[in-house]
DNA sequence: TATTAAACGTAACAACCGTTGTGTTTGTGT
DNA sequence: ACACAAACACAACGGTTGTTACGTTTAATA
């Protein structure tokens, strides 16, 4: 008896199961037969689907990272000026449900990427398009005058992206210090002080809670 | 034959060999037999001074706390002023070897303290008191009026923290974007246009490969 | 010199782990 | 009706893990 209903499972599918068991019990308990349980299968499905473990997490971390891009490309479109800015940040700093898991799955990988370095390259990889966008967008606001022409957009992406990053990891160890009212008290601090942008209306932070 | 020397082990040499073990080869593959092969003894030293392998590892962690601590306090020592922000610094940023170290055994614990109570907590610890110090060197500044009294001296401290967290994870997945001179380039652009203080004279990366 | 406790070495156990191989359905084209 | 491949279930294998129990050596003490 193999399958009991007609149901058949993708990749995407699997490694989505992956998440949800490694977001509850962590990533060294995220073994091939506890993400099959999490689908109400056996460890065939996962070795259909996937040759390797390794495969698997490489897999579930870029449909991770491809879903982050999704999400920003989406808060991007219709904005214009400083506010793409915002809108970059809105979808890379722990603000919503789908926000906060993303950066808790980041994390959990973050840490065997120290030793693996295919992980180690997917986790660049986010970084420098993260870093670009930022760049791209500064550049064009020093274009447009919107910003002094005398700040380095290379530098100043690189401080975006770290303190951003940092608030992310901040978020993630102790929550209740870092509510998105201070997440983005400390965001606009910034870019007040560094490009003389006015604070702005804050976006309600929207979760879709998926 | 127990023992062919006269030699003993200490809990903090058992943890240090753990910090090696980690370094080299990542936290998963850090089994007590693992760590007991790094002494060149057996699972019985690891057994003997460690109820747990749980309470080995939150040693560990919470040693390494200890040793940032101490090293910050020596950085602290016979400096004044705004000086002072830049010694925390100093210790903070992975400028140098050991600094380095410390930010990878961080940051390997970090994912598994996600869903870990007891590493959890001890991490928040290592950000309260980070936390903590910048905000009194904050405050101090400001009565003394090195800086501006209308800065948010606790928004502050936690943007400082944000920061220099930042570029250390940054650091970490892409050692080349992130050298000595850029981390300051970026602490010290914050300093400035956030403070009004001049850069100052940039310590020499000194970094004792202990 | 006999005793004893500290500081291990050693061995074994049960529980998992990833991987592989082989057997079963199930839908689909012919 | 038949074949056939896709999509699994299932079982087993060798290896590793944390933990426990027990034996052994060494240094101090009496």
């Amino acid at each position: 008896m193999a399958r009991v209903a007609g149901r058949t499972f993708t990749r995407e599918e699997v490694a989505e199961a992956a998440w949800r068991v490694i977001l509850r019990d962590g990533l060294h308990n995220a073994s091939i037969r506890a993400i099959a349980r999490e689908l109400d299968a056996t460890t065939g499905v996962v070795t259909y689907h996937f040759h390797d473990k390794a495969e698997l997490l490489l897999f579930a971390l870029d449909r991770l990272g491809q879903a982050i891009i999704r999400s920003m490309e989406a808060s991007l479109a219709g904005t214009t000026g400083i506010d793409r800015i915002r809108a970059i940040l809105r979808t890379t700093l722990p603000l919503g449900p789908q926000e906060i898991s993303g950066w808790r799955l980041w994390i959990s990988f973050v840490g065997v990427a120290m030793s693996n370095k295919r992980l180690r390259e997917e986790h660049q990889r986010r970084l420098d398009v993260l870093n670009d966008c930022f760049e791209v967008e500064l550049r064009a606001l020093i274009k447009s005058g919107e910003i002094p022409a005398s700040i380095d957009a290379g530098q100043e992406a690189d401080a975006l992206v770290a303190l951003s990053d940092g608030i992310g990891l901040g978020y993630l160890l102790r929550p209740k210090e870092y509510p998105p009212e201070k997440q983005w008290a400390i965001m606009d601090g910034y870019l007040e002080s560094r490009f003389g942008v006015a604070p702005a209306a804050k976006p309600a932070g929207r979760g879709s809670v998926r």
